[in-house]
DNA sequence: CCCTTCTCTAGAATATTATTCTAGAATAGA
DNA sequence: TCTATTCTAGAATAATATTCTAGAGAAGGG
């Protein structure tokens, strides 16, 4: 799989023999990842049903049998870049999450870590906004599956708890999740409009308060 | 323009005379809408691009010319559907805000009405997700600016005097409308997903609530 | 009622573009 | 070194969006 490519430690293995080897030598971009790094580009900025599979081969500088060889399709060449940007914006929250010192804290850093994701990320946020499961590859479905249940797993184990110390209303995941995140969510759809960048940066706090009203224990 | 399709009111002419003229006659369902219906069934149920023009011209009866003529191209008819739909959804939001008495009772209507139209119209409602502004044909994009715009002045109106007069916080409008519907939009995401319909009345109150204390004014 | 004009319908012809196929190069393992 | 497996390559094919040409139907004017 191709899921984790991003998360690739940068030591792991010392010097590959290649070809024409030189030195100040960084890691080797497979073609996959050329492909993908395209793709994104050109999903981005023309929108996936104009970005044709000649121009992903051209500014990639992979050819046609090779992409097909590793995607299958254009669908799944979509579909890769869908589970591997979800996977990176997941692994982050989690993060944060656990890391975090009180619940309020990890309320409200989530919600940063949801502004920052995305301010950083902006090309991968567009197109995960864009590109939602249903027109995904049945193998690229199954890994989103995956991802999202394992994220469900962490945030109810963080989630449980609180809500037994009465801090945190109680609430079915779903729900809690579309309360702690839909505003963000929705402020990004709007901020990621139009080429001109608005930073979401500015609204964190305000987001992180409403956020914070509406989940605490409402005693 | 096709935008309004939907809203003529069924009295506007008598009865245009028909070739097969008969009894209990039903207003004369254009190509133009047999389009619209045949394209949103289809792009539902396996996508944008894996429907294909023959596919629409199969349902709905339509011919490959007649299609072209009227829309342009499949982007085209996909911006229509778009527009169309966008038109459905922000009429009734508006029309619920207005006809709300207290403050608090409009801001629980808004995503009551959110909840409801996506309820009662779950192919339109997935499809506007799905397809946001950014794939759109410059024509359609600009009608879609235009309605946003109009929305946005309905709203800043009903909500500015009551910024006013104490009873909501102040925010930017962008802001504004995501904390408001943004987790009634994230939640109605999840719902969608999957076939089966698990309906999101029932999280209206919980929704309610949220809006509500995320906005009222914190005094 | 006939002529003219404009819009709409139709489907065959064309052009674009995703996908398959065949063959050879690189790589890894024995 | 030999063998098997994976990867690369681009030409050939197939699917599918779009254009074109011609005619049918409605609208208006005399």
């Amino acid at each position: 799989m191709d899921g984790k490519a991003n998360a690739r430690p940068a030591s792991v293995s010392g010097a590959p023999k290649v070809s024409g080897g030189r030195a100040n030598w960084s890691p080797p971009p497979k073609q996959g990842d050329k492909v993908l790094a395209a793709a994104l580009k050109l999903f981005d900025s023309v929108g996936y049903s104009a970005a044709t599979i000649e121009d992903i081969r051209l500014r990639s500088e992979v050819s046609i049998g090779s992409i097909y060889h590793r995607f299958g399709s254009k669908e799944g060449i979509a579909g890769a870049l869908y589970v591997d940007s979800l996977g990176s914006y997941q692994r982050g929250l989690v993060r944060v999450l656990l890391e975090s010192d009180g619940t309020e804290q990890g309320v409200r850093g989530a919600v940063g870590h949801h502004v920052r994701w995305v301010d950083g990320n902006r090309a991968r946020a567009r197109f995960l906004m864009r590109r939602r499961e249903t027109e995904l590859a049945q193998v690229n479905r199954r890994d989103v599956e995956l991802l999202n249940g394992e994220l469900f797993i962490q945030l109810e184990e963080w989630y449980r708890p609180r809500v037994a110390a009465g801090e945190l209303r109680e609430l079915p995941l779903p729900l809690l999740y579309a309360i702690w995140f839909g505003p963000a969510q929705e402020l990004a759809r709007y901020a990621l409009e139009g080429s001109k960048p608005p930073r979401l940066a500015d609204a964190e706090p305000t987001l992180a308060d409403a956020a914070w009203a509406a989940l605490r224990s409402a005693g």
